[in-house]
RNA sequence: CGCGGGAUAGAGCAGUCUGGAAGCUCGUCGGGCUCAUAACCCGGAGGUCGUAGGUUCAAAUCCUUCUCCCGCAA
């Protein structure tokens, strides 16, 4: 089929790779408009454009897609469907029925959990057991189109919203050719979602990181784990920030005693009160530094023993 | 030219303001103690103090250049 495919973070640009070695013909990848990015100077451009620009695909990178300009572009060039998998921005009327088979999206959770911008993560926050993705026809609302397909994943225990992201990216592209497929072929199925088990989830923000140690150690520890890489668990401790990497909860052979939110540090090891069990930390990183291992940073901080954060 | 922190032994840091013999904690190597140990004691090796210049009798330290790393903001 002849396939337009939207799209902007890395998992879309996995999925890309994986479009790009099927038989489909891609006549052009639209992604988001690049960024005056960086720490010092220098622009950059989503992963999802460097992939195009290496297979040689035309790229689009329209600041509203769902402009009549843009629209007409499209027109010209009359793909049969639209295939769409993190794009950043919402596709009108106009664009979804466009194409002969309409726009299908790629979503990484089992719909109706999880509509919105960040799906992946907040199934590593909650603590679920499983997750998955799902390729659906997309309609005006947000993530809530009849599905076509869908497949579930197991959560690990020591699972980041990171490793996640690469688990599903991965799986994404195979049950994608499979819809496109059935989709051709006529056979693919439109499952409507029940509207009354949907959730809703939006862009993360940085503030969510800051840690509130009065919650329990579960609650927690899985909340770390679901804003790696981005944008990341912290606290502040003499007025620097203090990103915490990697914890886990201390069991019942640790005698650590430490109220909520308090610094311990014993047998080269770094412990912080929660409202149950004390989080050891075992990767940490302050402001400035680099990421490192607990007994490294205890070698030559400034932090005492008893401290507590702010 | 967005704001800021940093580069010193294999690791993590102090020392820089107020220039004057290269330090700390850990690791490593050797020895000792011990029933034993990641514990304890003694001893050793390991650094042209990120790069390039400048000032000075003397620079990790003051001035200038460049490179790299990181936090924030976008």
């Amino acid at each position: 089929m002849k396939i337009v495919f939207m799209g902007t973070p890395d998992i879309a640009g996995e999925v890309l790779k994986c479009l790009i070695d099927s038989r489909h013909e891609i006549q052009a990848v639209v992604t988001q408009p690049d960024k005056p990015n960086q720490r010092g100077n220098g622009i950059s451009f989503s992963p999802v454009k460097q992939i195009a620009l290496n297979a040689g695909i035309q790229i689009l990178q329209p600041e509203k897609a769902s402009s009549e300009e843009f629209v007409s572009i499209l027109k010209e060039i009359n793909p049969d469907v639209i295939v769409v998998v993190a794009f950043g921005q919402i596709l009108r009327k106009n664009i979804l029925d466009l194409p002969k088979y309409g726009c299908i999206n790629v979503h990484g959770s089992l719909l109706p959990k999880y509509r919105g911008a960040s799906p992946i993560q907040w199934a590593v926050i909650n603590g679920d057991k499983e997750t998955g993705v799902t390729i659906m026809h997309m309609d005006a609302g947000i993530d809530t189109g009849d599905m076509i397909l869908q497949e579930k994943i197991e959560l690990t225990e020591d699972e980041t919203a990171g490793s996640l992201f690469d688990r599903i990216a991965a799986m994404s592209g195979p049950v994608l050719l499979k819809a496109l497929d059935e989709i051709e072929a006529g056979t693919a199925e439109r499952i409507p979602q029940d509207n009354e088990k949907a959730s809703y989830v939006g862009m993360l923000k940085k503030s969510m990181g800051k840690l509130n140690f009065n919650h329990a150690s579960k609650e927690l520890e899985s909340l770390i784990r679901g804003l790696i890489p981005w944008p990341g668990a912290y606290t502040f401790v003499n007025g620097k920030m203090l990103k915490l990497w990697k914890v886990c909860i201390t069991g019942d052979e640790e005698k650590i005693e430490a109220e909520p939110g308090q610094i311990r540090i014993a047998d080269n090891a770094f412990f912080i009160g929660t409202a149950d069990r004390p989080l050891q930390i075992l990767e940490m990183q302050l402001e400035g530094k680099k990421r490192m291992a607990a007994s490294d940073f205890i070698r030559g901080t400034a932090i005492v023993d008893r401290a507590f954060t702010e």
